[in-house]
DNA sequence: CAGCTAACGGGACGGCTATCCCGTTAGCTG
DNA sequence: CAGCTAACGGGATAGCCGTCCCGTTAGCTG
C-alpha cells in the first residue's frame, strides 16, 4: 500500500503535512477527553484543528483511523524499563508505569479509546496488539536478568510474567471498571511474583 | 423512573410487551453476530424483529440500551458453579466456562458488544460491573470452602482468587486480542492457584 | 526563483439516523 | 363481552455524517 502510492509519483513529508497531523492528533486527544470515542467526530476534529474536513476523511479515513494513528505515535515514544536491581522492583516499576498511565487524564481517555477502536475497527486492533506486543517485549528483559541473578526459576516463561503482571490492572480497566489504585498493582505484582517463584510459569 | 412511571398508571407486564422485548433482544443478537456492536442499527432491528422502530427507540433508547438490556437478560440465567471437590477442579471448571463463552459465537459477540458498549455508555458500564460483581461472588463460595477443607491458607481473597483466574483471559480478549484457549485457562488456574497456595491472596 | 504537482480547503449533495405526531391495536377491568 | 387506555405502528421531518468535485496553496526540483 504505502509502496504503490510511493511508486506513483513524489512524496511530500515536508512542512505542512507534518503540522497538519500534528495537529490532528492533537485535537483528536482533546475531543477525546471531552466526549470519549463513542463522541469522536471527523468534523469536530477538523474544526479543532483548523483543517478542512476533506483532509481529516482523506488522510484518516474514520475515527477509528485516527485513533490508530494517535497510537503508532504513542508506541514510538518507548518508555525506558527501569532496572531496580530486583525483580520485585523492576515488575512493581512496571505496574505502577501502567497504573499511572491508565489514571492520567490525557492519556488514559486515548487508552480507553485504543480499546474501544479495536472492538469495531480491525486496523486498529491490529495496531493495539502490535503495541503491546512491543511494550511486553521491552520489558521481559527484566524478568531473564532475574532468572540469571537466580530470582526466578530457570524456563521462567518471561513474556507470560510480564502479561501476568498487567492483565488484572487492565481487567479491572475494562471488564469491572473498578479503579486501578497502586495497591491493585501491588497486589499484581506480588502474586505474579508467588506464582513465577513456585515454578507456575514453566512451560 | 421506574417507580414513577408506574404510579402514573397501570402497568400492562402482559402477553405483547413481553413478545415484543423477546423478539427485540432476538433479533439484537443476531444483529450483533452480524454486524458486531458497531454496526448495530435501531432501524434494523426493529426490522428484524417485525416491530416498529419507534417502539424500539421508546423502550431501548439507543444500541447501548439493547445491549445492556441483553445484559441483565443474561444475568439472570445464572450459570451453576461447578463442585468438583477440589478447588483445583472448581477453578479449572471456571476459567473453561469463561473460555467457551468468549469462544461461542453467538454468546461470544455478545459479551463483546456488552464490553464495547461499556466503554462508550455509563449505564451499560454499570450493567457490565452487575454482571460481572454477581457472577464473582456466585464462584467465590468454590474457594470458601477450599479454605474449610485445608486446601488453601485461611484468610485467603475469595473474590480476588475469582478475579485473577479470569483475567488472563480477558486481557487477552480485549487488550492484546489473542485467541483465548483452554491451554491459556488451564495456565491461568496453574498460576492463580500457586499463588494463593503461596498465600499472596492473604490481605 | 520559477514551474510543477502533491496536498489542502470549501462548499454542495445524498443517505441515514433519530425524533415527533397521531391513528391503531390489544391487554386489563368490571 | 364491552369499554378504557397503555403500548405499539407507520409515516413525515429535521439534522448530521460521509463523500465528491474542483479551485487553491505551498513544498519540492532544477
Amino acid at each position: 500500500m504505502e509502496q504503490l502510492s510511493r511508486s506513483a509519483g513524489t512524496v511530500r513529508p515536508g512542512g505542512r503535512t507534518a503540522r497538519v497531523r500534528a495537529a490532528v492528533l492533537e485535537a483528536t486527544q482533546d475531543e477525546l477527553v471531552e466526549h470519549g470515542f463513542h463522541g469522536l467526530t471527523m468534523d469536530q476534529v477538523a474544526a479543532r484543528a483548523g483543517v478542512g474536513k476533506t483532509t481529516v476523511y482523506r488522510r484518516w479515513g474514520s475515527p477509528a483511523g485516527l485513533v490508530t494513528d494517535l497510537m503508532t505515535e504513542l508506541a514510538d515514544q518507548s518508555s525506558p524499563h527501569a532496572d531496580t536491581g530486583s525483580i520485585e522492583g523492576d515488575l512493581r516499576a512496571n505496574a505502577l508505569a501502567v497504573c499511572e498511565a491508565v489514571n492520567d487524564g490525557r492519556l488514559g481517555t486515548t487508552f480507553q479509546a485504543m480499546i474501544a477502536a479495536a472492538t469495531s475497527d480491525r486496523q486498529a486492533a491490529n495496531a493495539l496488539r502490535d503495541f503491546y506486543a512491543r511494550r511486553i517485549e521491552e520489558w521481559a528483559g527484566v524478568v531473564d536478568l532475574a532468572v540469571q541473578r537466580g530470582e526466578l526459576p530457570k524456563g521462567t516463561d518471561a513474556l507470560e510474567l510480564i502479561r501476568a503482571v498487567s492483565a488484572p490492572l487492565y481487567y479491572r480497566l475494562v471488564v469491572t471498571r473498578e479503579p486501578v489504585t497502586p495497591q491493585v498493582a501491588e497486589h499484581s505484582v506480588r502474586r505474579a511474583l508467588a506464582a513465577a517463584r513456585a515454578g507456575a510459569f514453566i512451560p
